[in-house]
DNA sequence: CTCCAGATGCGAATGCACTATCATCTGCAT
DNA sequence: ATGCAGATGATAGTGCATTCGCATCTGGAG
């Protein structure tokens, strides 16, 4: 249960390749060079799949639906460009004083930062062309959750 | 269009009452009390208008349901108990060094930061009776700090 | 007290992310 | 080169949050 195909190659490629958490619709545009044929239910699959294995791991953002990266990358913090929707991995290390305020009796497990504004590239031109913006019109779901 | 109907005197009750962002869920639980026979379709309806209004502002987490919470809160952050899936208001302020490793050429509007752990209540007893931890089996939420 | 615009309750409907089904296809062990 | 377990494509189906449609109800102006 783990055969090398077309399809599989080339998600796991975009992935590699992107360098930041796709959603399964942006592997879907980014494999489909590699296996023309490859559907939107073989995306969810194989990152399914890939997720349990460990290779890679589900980015949560609040309003967003999962985005995937490799896994085992440094501790990294992401940012969401309002303009075209991309997640981008930010280096920068964990700030301290996160935990400061908490009531006692709350333990912490992890945490999440998220940063939103705008990308190098939408800064420059106004749209973004290329990168379709996901259709997310509705400000009530973010989840989330 | 305002009036004042005993389920949005509820409502707001409930948001003013909880010092905490509640689901829709919540809020037509934490309602009943005050408005027997209001309905989840009024808590949304209601939801929307007082954030419309701006006396409400929604509150997103990563794989979450909006929840909402009263605006004009001073900045805080957000925890939430993986055991109850309650979230709590954090006070502490906020942690600076945020945007360092920042490529240049993004610029950043806003910032969201997400306390996952358990709360006092959930870290003295095993399970918190009285609060319904909602069902959202999806695996995808699990991040590794 | 009356009246009606606006609010509510209820159930059906929608939108979306994601999954199941199943016939067909294909790595790859033999 | 062959056969088949496992993978894929197409599409229908699920589950959930949220909204709609509409008949009924009611706050509050008059």
């Amino acid at each position: 249960m783990d055969r090398h195909t077309s399809q599989r190659i080339a998600i796991e490629a975009s992935l590699r390749t992107a360098q930041r958490p796709l959603s399964p619709a942006e592997i879907l545009d980014a494999s489909k060079p590699d296996a023309p044929t490859i559907n939107l239910a073989t995306v969810y699959r194989t990152l399914k799949r890939l997720a349990e294995s460990g290779l890679i791991r589900p980015v949560d953002l609040p309003g967003e639906p999962s985005r995937y990266e490799l896994a085992g990358l440094p501790h990294h913090h992401h940012f969401k460009c309002d303009s075209c929707d991309r997640v981008f991995d930010v280096p920068g290390k964990c700030p301290s004083g996160l935990t400061d305020g908490l009531p006692s009796g709350f333990r912490v497990r992890d945490h999440e930062v998220v940063l939103v504004g705008t990308c190098a590239d939408c800064g420059h031109a106004p749209t973004r062309p290329g990168r379709s913006r996901r259709p997310r019109a509705s400000p009530s779901h973010n989840r989330g959750t």
